[in-house]
DNA sequence: TTGCATCCGGTACCTGGGTACAGGCTTACC
DNA sequence: GGTAAGCCTGTACCCAGGTACCGGATGCAA
């Protein structure tokens, strides 16, 4: 390994993460116990950087942390691979995922456009008009789009 | 006032929605504290399923609840109304919301869609390959998008 | 009047991804 | 060896939008 390790608020600062982020990684699995100075102080080798940046990296695509440990679980062991657990196939579902997200926000966009551009200015006041571009009638009931 | 009125188990059952989530909207402030029998059971007036149905809508086109309530008391006393409290312009900003989101989820089913082409298989020999797509370099840094 | 369904308030818990704080120890530098 | 910065563990809290459970009180029909 490259010379001596970072310690936590060196690391912290190298991955631009916050020092808590790392225990939290570390209960959460994402991160192994890293070897421990003489007084208890964590000690992490230099590609731990590397590492956090992987971990981001696949969260900004929309993995949850969960996600994120499988996968980098799968890598360490791909030996005796489930031909489910590559990155390949776990990228295929979640693009799926990502692609019923925009079509949801899609019939959104539309649907606050339309509202928009007929002039809509009240909630209560659509609900009874039957002019109103608003679905008030139930609609496909999928929520987890929107609402972040 | 049509009739008599709902108890709590009726209307939850009219609306679609859990008992206990009446009394959440109660305490948030998007429904009004309704009438109550001598032993001080909720009695709602019919219209209640209207307003619930008008608060699922808004909540599908992508409003928080405390924007809905904002939202519905802005249609209660629109008298003195200031020019960015109707629907309107609430609307328009919710849908740069929106339109700020669609554009991000594009680049993640991009960059998915890269990596699966790619053939990337593993997050960590992919972070040291010069040729991987994932853009493990930082990039722009905006999360709230992708993990639902 | 009895019995059961329903409702009450209060509080705790859930998901997901962290962040904050308190009180005490370790490390580093002079 | 003193002092300050940094680190330790444990626990609690944050956002949003609910959901679940509890013991006790009510409502309604037979």
């Amino acid at each position: 390994m490259t010379s001596s390790g970072l310690r936590s608020g060196e690391l912290a600062d190298a991955a631009g993460v916050n020092q808590q982020t790392l225990r939290y990684y570390e209960r959460r699995g994402l991160l192994a116990s890293p070897q421990r100075s003489p007084g208890g102080h964590r000690i992490y080798p230099a590609e731990t950087v590397t590492l956090l940046r992987i971990i981001k990296t696949a969260q900004r695509l929309g993995f949850t942390l969960n996600e994120v440990a499988d996968l980098l679980d799968a890598g360490r062991h791909r030996h005796g691979r489930r031909p489910d657990s590559g990155l390949q196939a776990r990228a295929r579902d979640k693009l799926a995922e990502i692609e019923q997200k925009l079509t949801d926000l899609t019939v959104i966009r539309d649907t606050l456009r339309a509202a928009i551009s007929a002039g809509c200015d009240d909630l209560v006041s659509c609900a009874d008009s039957p002019c109103c571009p608003l679905p008030f009638a139930e609609l496909a009931q999928r929520n987890d789009n929107a609402g972040h």
